[in-house]
Formats: structure tokens, sequence, C-alpha cells
DNA sequence: AACTATAGTCCACATTGTGAAACAGCATTC
DNA sequence: GAATGCTGTTTCACAATGTGGACTATAGTT
């Protein structure tokens, strides 16, 4: 760790700790789980929630994430401008097929979902904004890797070095060698998307294709996904199709391919 | 502010500056901003960038709020349960008045939208998620801040110290001395619901009640708003109604009245 | 070529942040 | 009801951490 950053960082690994598992936290509890003395704990947490990143009931409680941080996640969310591009497909998607479509980005060796559409279908998979998953485990997955490996980008880098060629193993199907996911790479870059049959997770299936911007670079993945009785081999060729479809008018919205982009208005009025 | 929090401070100063108006921020514009010498903002940044708040092209390149701010920004809103109650009565209600109807929560002197459904009527108030408004000129501010004060909660106190008196006008009808203010507040919390009537903006009416929580505090607050013409006396008086309604059943989920919540499944499966 | 931006590096210095110890409340337990 | 264990919080001596001036490198503009 670069030095002069010891209490940023420690800032950081208290927010770290909230999770869905563990949504709320009491001074001594936390400081002794990320191994920091209680007074120091205490002033950091002072400043967390002065920013409004935390909050507690009354004083003396326990510590939730705060006003702030929902602020602040709404705003990244904004400033990544396929988000509002992607919402009318997500909802054609699923519309149409009635199964959950997401639209995800590469955030190191994972993928995080940025904006989902569940399913009508019964026993659709459940998605939440800010989930993640192992990248190699995914169809998006593959396809944003394949993206960050052709264009050379320091995600692939990240990817290398976060990994050092071990990859986890989810189900028997999960690719866990770096060789063979370097061919699966090749086969998505070529094919234009990937899929991912039952590595993540058993019964679950995925498709996904790249959303490219201006600069021709792909920035994030659109996704279908469902259980695997239901996604037959015939009935992806279908979904893929409507995927690449939704994925090329979003492109072409972020300006591929020379097309002009509609400015979008925001705000009050 | 309180001693040995400099660093920390700074670092959220950093984050602060992004804004829907100032989305990209090169190094030496923001040090400027903050001011902050070059090393000291490129330090944090570092810090920042590391933990995914920021992130940027390339190396080099001018930085924009990061991945782990949407991942903390969902975690936030997740971990604040009556969002997922609120939503179904959010699309009833803009479904049934064909207006726009939000979900807001007190944030210090300001009220934040956690979530919201835009009406389909033509002319509907655009609104998003993250935006504040000033809460002594907002119907939903009324009744927080009148909660606020009868539960001697620190949101009050806050809301005191910060304001000092000192309320901003935005319209000719805006609430400017905390004497006529206190009235108002008197007022909401006697009839359980507030108004303001182009308080915020000309031609900008809103509604709000309170949304309950299991130990009787108002944890939030619905509110329906639109335009002046459409708005009238009479409608309002309908849509209060509707409004009301929503709250309860809301505060139900909630456990409001020894009402038993159900449990919410979450997650992939 | 001279000038003016930018991002990034280095390192001497002292301000800032640290944590042991002690304190004040509140439940349990003995 | 005293003792014990847990909270959250305050204090303060000490030095490690973070700071910023000076400098470098690279790119773009005049």
């Amino acid at each position: 760790m670069p030095g002069g950053t010891q209490s940023v960082t420690r800032a950081f690994a208290i927010l770290k700790v909230f999770s869905d598992a563990r949504r709320e936290w009491t001074l001594a509890d936390l400081a002794r789980t990320i191994e920091l003395t209680k007074p120091t704990a205490l002033r950091l947490l002072g400043v967390l929630e002065r920013e409004g990143m935390v909050q507690r009931g009354r004083p003396g409680g326990s510590y939730r994430l705060g006003p702030r941080a929902i602020e602040l996640g709404a705003l990244a969310q904004r400033s990544i401008d396929f988000q509002a591009s992607a919402r009318p497909e997500l909802e054609r998607l699923a519309w149409m097929t009635g199964e959950t479509t997401t639209l995800e980005m590469l955030a190191g060796t994972e993928i995080l979902v940025l904006d989902f559409v569940r399913g009508r279908r019964p026993g659709s998979w459940g998605e939440y904004v800010g989930a993640r998953w192992p990248a190699h485990a995914a169809a998006t997955g593959k396809v944003l890797l394949a993206a960050a490996r052709r264009e050379r980008s320091e995600g692939w880098e990240q990817f290398l070095s976060a990994t050092r060629g071990r990859l986890a193993r989810f189900t028997p199907r999960t690719i866990t060698t770096m060789t063979r996911l370097g061919e699966e790479l090749t086969q998505a870059q070529r094919r234009g998307y990937a899929t991912a049959i039952e590595e993540l997770e058993p019964g679950y299936v995925a498709i996904g294709v790249p959303v490219e911007n201006h600069a021709g670079r792909s920035v994030a993945a659109l996704c279908i996904g469902g259980q695997s009785s239901r996604l037959t081999r015939d009935r992806r060729a279908v979904l893929l199709r409507a995927l690449q479809e939704s994925a090329r008018r979003i492109s072409a919205q972020l300006g591929a391919n020379g097309a002009t982009r509609p400015a979008v208005a925001a705000g009050r009025g």
C-alpha cells in the first residue's frame, strides 16, 4: 500500500464491512472485525457520520449506511451515460422474452449489476443493483474480459494480477484454468457474444452481448439469464438475436458507428 | 471541526465536487477548487481510485465516480427497509393519479428523494433518486420536520443549528421565518399531512404525508406533486386520501400499529 | 523555441492521527 | 448490592503519518 493513506484507507475499510448480511454495526463490533482500536474507529465513524455516509438512530446507537451514500451512488449511476439509454431496452427485452435481463459492467475481477428488469416467468432469477458476480463464470464477464483483453485496457491487467491464474469453481462446468478461459474469450470475441451454461450456478444459464460507446469500447454488457430448462439451445438462438438488436440500439445512442447521440434532458421541470 | 480527521474529511471533500453539472474532473482542476495541493489531491484520489470510488478511462485521464460508489449506494438503499415496501405503493399512486409520486427522507436541512415514479400526464415534474430539496419549502420536509420536532430527535436540533433561523426564499410564497415555519409544523402535526403551494417553485404544488415505522417514528414521507393548475384544492383532497391510504399500508408493513411484518426474500434464486 | 498547461515524484518536516489508559453508563451475574 | 462485563466516549503524550514546496516529465499552444 502506497504511503500517506492510512486513515483514508481505514475509513473505507469501515464502509466495506456493511453488507446485506450485516447492515448494522456497533462501534465495538466494527472495531474488532477490522482490527482498529475503539477510539480510532470512533473518530473515523465520526467523520463518516458528519459526511452523512453512515447514520445512527440515536446518539450511542449502532451505525447504518446513510443518505449521502445513496446520493453518491445515484450520482455515480447517472454519470455512466449508458444507464439511461439501456433502461427502456431492458424493459423491452424482459417484456418480450419473459426472462430477467440485466445491464452489467466490469469491476475488477467481477461484473457489477447496474440495472435489471426481473422476468415475469415463475422462478425467474432475482437480481439487484450492486450485485457482483465473478467475471470468469458469467456470460457478460466473458464478453467484457474479451473486450478488455483486445483493447489492452487496464481492466485486463487488473484481472490478471488479481486472479493470478486462480479461477474459483462454482459448479462442475465452471472454467477454472486460464488457458481454457483464454480460448473462451477468443471465441466470445469472434462470435460477438458469450454464454455461461451452468458455470455460475447449477440450473442457471445466461447469454451476454457487449454494449459499445462512440469510441468502439465495450463499456457494458446486456444479459438474459434464467433456468436451463427454459433457455434451451434453440430458444437461446432467438434470445441472442433480440439481445443483439437491443445492444445495437443502445450502442447507437452512445454514438457508435457515427450515429448522433440525442441529448437527454433531466431535472425538475 | 474535531481533531484528527483532516485527510478523511478531505477525501470526502473530493467526492463532494462531483455533481450532475460536473461529472468529470482533472487533477489540477479539482485541486484548485477545493484548495488542495496537487500532491495531496493526487494521493487522496489514489486511495479513492484503489477503492473504486472514482475511476478514469486511462491512466492520466480525468476522474469520474466509480463502481464502488454505485454498489455502496445500492446497498445503502436496501438498508433502508421501507424502500421495498414503498415501491409498489409509489407505482400504484402514480398509476391512479397520473402525477409524479416520490418517497423522501430528511437529510440535514434538506429532503432526499429515495425513490419516485414519474406521472404519465404531460408536463409531469421530473425527479431523480438522490435529488435534494430544502426541507422548509417542501411538503414532505414540513411533515418530517414536524415529526422530528415532536420526537425531539437530533434531526430537529441539526436543522436548527444548520439554518440558524435563516430560511432561503425561492418564490414569493416560500416560508422564510422560523415563527411562521413553527406554526406550519404545528398544523402539519395536527392534520397529519402538509402542503407546499408554490413555495419551492412557481407553479409547483405538493402534498406530503408521513410513513411511520414499528416504533411510531416518521422515517420517511410520501409525496404527490405537480402543476398547480391541475392540483386544485378539490383535487388535492382526493389525492390526500389516496396518499394517506398508501402511507398507512407502508407503515403497516413496517410494523406500525402492531401489525406483523412479512419477511422479504432477496438474492439469486 | 519559448511558454504554459497538464500529471506525477521526491523528501524534509511537523502537523495530524494514533492508541493506551481511564471514565461513565447500563445490564447481567454473583 | 457489590462485582463484573460489556457498551460508547474523552483525554493526551508521542511519533508515524500525511503534508506541500520544489522539481521533473510530457503534451499542447503561440
